[in-house]
DNA sequence: AATCTAATTCGATAAACATCGAATTAGATT
DNA sequence: AATCTAATTCGATGTTTATCGAATTAGATT
């Protein structure tokens, strides 16, 4: 998907070929012409417009000896038109893995056992960690506070803090002043 | 002037930096959670920060402990409102020499002395050396057959078809069969 | 004031790239 | 068919750049 951009702004991330589409926004070139007129060699040419080719932005065809190529002004006004568009944007965003934020936290809180180092002091890397804790609870069933504490046990002493977050997070309720918890 | 064209557009050449200009689209981010998201280092993250915001598409703030980047949507919008619009397309293009081409072509064909090695077939070029060669006419003055003719034999020996070139092409002109001739 | 934490800067490294010259290819002219 | 000419491809080279880890800086929390 994003490839594609990436071949697209490539191609006009050189000041060279930038001077190239604005020599052919006025008439057609061949590579002869654009080298006098760049002060570049042919071969240099040569190698910018296939990056500029690749990017579909011109295109040649054969004239005598000449090779002249012009611009696709059709295709550059459609680029410039999605160009940043909200669909075009969420598509490359949603190229990142939306899970390696919470992946990364726990990594860096838990030891090889699953237990936490520390409970975060800020709340996104918290909140992490609780969308982590509150897996170890099975969705539908329902707990006592001792059975609660038991399983907070395996990641931090501080059972009081964990059971207090997760339900102020709103990953768990609870019913009763003694204690019936389940997931949400 | 183009300089800046070249950095925004080298600006978002790299996947990576076009994926935070996604993710920024969303919502803002630190630092720390892009470096998370893209699996890459925070110092990795900061270059790539850094180049973005010189191209002037995302500005941070501070936030307790966290440098948090935006996206500057109207800048971006803008961009793509000026971006390949006639004026910037020629603007790029008067960056070049327009004499590049003649003086080239009057290298290649030329001596040291100034002299033609060949008088060039292509019809662009051989214009290119009839723009060279009518130089050594006084603007103004008229000229003899016989002077026009030791002029061009410093050129070269076929001084018939310089003679009959430089009319065709319009750059002197001729009145009456004996020959009085003037650039115009 | 002392201590954390995230961000930035710096130095190093490996990959990507612009440029050139030489060799080759593809077409057109003679 | 033989010969030109421009374009392209290929190999080499020096520069730019993405990435990382270490050191430093700037701010906030305790």
């Amino acid at each position: 998907m994003s490839e594609e951009l990436v071949t697209f702004f490539k191609a006009l991330a050189d000041s060279n070929r930038l001077k190239i589409v604005g020599l052919l926004a006025e008439k057609s070139y061949s590579v002869e012409e654009l080298a006098a007129l760049l002060k570049l060699k042919p071969s240099t040419v040569s190698h910018h417009l296939s990056k500029l080719a690749e990017a579909e932005l011109v295109s040649s065809h054969a004239e005598s000896y000449y090779s002249v190529y012009q611009l696709d002004k059709d295709v550059l006004e459609k680029k410039k038109r999605t160009m940043f568009s909200q669909a075009e944007l969420s598509t490359v965003a949603a190229e990142v893995d939306a899970n390696a934020y919470d992946a990364k936290v726990i990594k860096d809180f838990t030891r090889r056992d699953g237990s936490l180092k520390t409970i975060p002091a800020q709340r996104k890397k918290l909140d992490a960690i609780l969308r982590y804790v509150v897996r170890s609870f099975d969705a539908g069933k329902h707990f006592s506070e001792k059975q609660v504490n038991e399983t907070l046990a395996k990641f931090h002493e501080d059972t009081a803090t964990l059971r207090r977050e997760l339900v102020g997070a709103g990953l768990m309720e609870r019913e009763g002043g003694g204690g019936d918890y389940w997931r949400v």
